[in-house]
DNA sequence: TAGTTTAGTTGACGTAGATCAACTAGCCAG
DNA sequence: CTGGCTAGTTGATCTACGTCAACTAAACTA
């Protein structure tokens, strides 16, 4: 009935799986490499690029502690990071949809501080870091570019410590969901027709809830003819409503 | 009675927020600095770093959406950086310490994300960004060298997540208090004998709790025999019992 | 096609920490 | 020294969310 994923059987040449054999080409570049490159340095970065086989689910791009080589964008699918605590539990630290890039917190000690595993179908571009750190040498732009890169990572992730910390469930599924719908819209797909890559066990982690409590909040919200849910495919019906309760002061 | 604040009287040539006229000089520079760069190299650097006049408690280094101009470097005294959301909260990011380097979440934007303003009188080094780039240009440990500490942003980013949205009150507390103990220790002072330059509403706000949380966990703390707490002075009693709460599981 | 497994939902109840409120101790102004 | 102000402490009560448990529905397998 809710039909929105772009990801289903990797056929054809059509299939963003297979699709854009290089970076110029890529329909993602305007989210991976925004304005910063000149055409010819697009050209450069292209020679770094590897592109690999798509990831199955379940399969990983990476462990925590593994040596850390490369940063990686996300083509197609989606992909899920988390660490583990000294503790032992698990932290979901991010999802990364298309045109998305993770891998930067390896970067501080030369080994990742998280794993990241596929959450569904999933092709990946992986840029080995040193290449990176070459060109930047002799790009400023480049450097530029992978510089904010970072910087927005911390202040997203400084966002999301002031969402965990100080609001409420249905502010930090709000936000998420209305999240999700910008980074859809970025790509050109549906802002109101979602599929969720995720597991409701994920979005509780990532969120800092119980799976009970996301479910609940999904409940309430479709009571409240803000959204329709059937499992992971999410109709977002009134998305103002949405954005106000994200925004809504704890 | 307890006394460890380095910070009391700027007056004479042997004051901290006087002292090291230049980088190479300055005995925070293995911190601030780490291995990365030859002795010419620090020379380099040397000459674009500005020293202003000390910062009186209160003062601000940066306000939030301010043009992004610099990176700054705690030479004494402490430095509170805060976000408003836009429901007017505030959310403590991170205090900063002798050693430490703040406004690198304003690269992305060109805009701070966040305002710094001085816990207590501070001597700040300020670092123009734009010089940054150019000599990381030039300079590739430079450049590696600022990769590397935004990476590390993240990370404790990252990690500061997990402990406010899966641990208990007792463990962000511990976790602080571990975290200010062995950055005391980087700089050789008393990992045992702490000053809080802080406030504990800007502990509870940088926790994810209220102070009467705050004050309540002190308290039990103290009882326990773990700390001996008087206003801000702190002293540890019993750091590997603080270790083992701050890295409990949930 | 029955039987097991896995993901999600819903309800009843318990609890960590928030909220509200009273109180104490420095500390500055006059 | 007195009165008001700010920062912190402590106690009593409330509540959002966690925990535990029962249930449903796909999806997998044998």
């Amino acid at each position: 009935m809710i039909a929105v994923s772009e990801h289903n059987a990797p056929s054809d040449k059509h299939c963003p799986h297979n699709a854009a054999i290089n970076c110029a080409s890529c329909r993602l570049s305007a989210i991976c490499l925004p304005l910063a490159l000149a055409q010819d340095e697009i050209v450069q970065l292209d020679e770094i690029v590897q592109r690999g086989r798509p990831l199955q689910k379940g399969q990983h791009l990476y462990r925590e502690n593994d040596n850390f080589t490369s940063v990686f964008a996300v083509r197609s699918g989606a992909v899920k990071a988390y660490s583990m605590s000294d503790s032992g539990e698990e932290q979901v630290t991010g999802f990364y949809l298309p045109g998305e890039i993770l891998g930067m917190d390896g970067i501080g000690h030369n080994r990742y501080a998280s794993s990241a595993v596929a959450m569904e179908v999933s092709a990946i571009c992986e840029i080995p870091f040193a290449n990176i750190e070459d060109l930047s040498g002799k790009l400023p732009n480049m450097q530029k570019h992978f510089f904010k890169l970072l910087s927005q990572e911390i202040v997203e992730d400084q966002r999301h410590i002031t969402l965990v910390s100080k609001h409420t469930a249905e502010e930090r599924l709000a936000s998420l969901i209305v999240s999700i719908s910008a980074r859809n819209a970025r790509r050109n797909l549906s802002p109101l027709n979602i599929r969720l890559p995720m597991s409701r066990t994920d979005i509780g982690n990532f969120l800092g809830l119980t799976i009970e409590t996301v479910s609940r909040v999904f409940s309430r919200f479709a009571k409240q003819g803000l959204i329709e849910v059937d499992k992971k495919e999410l109709v977002v019906l009134d998305i103002d409503a949405l954005k106000t309760i994200a925004s809504l002061g704890h």
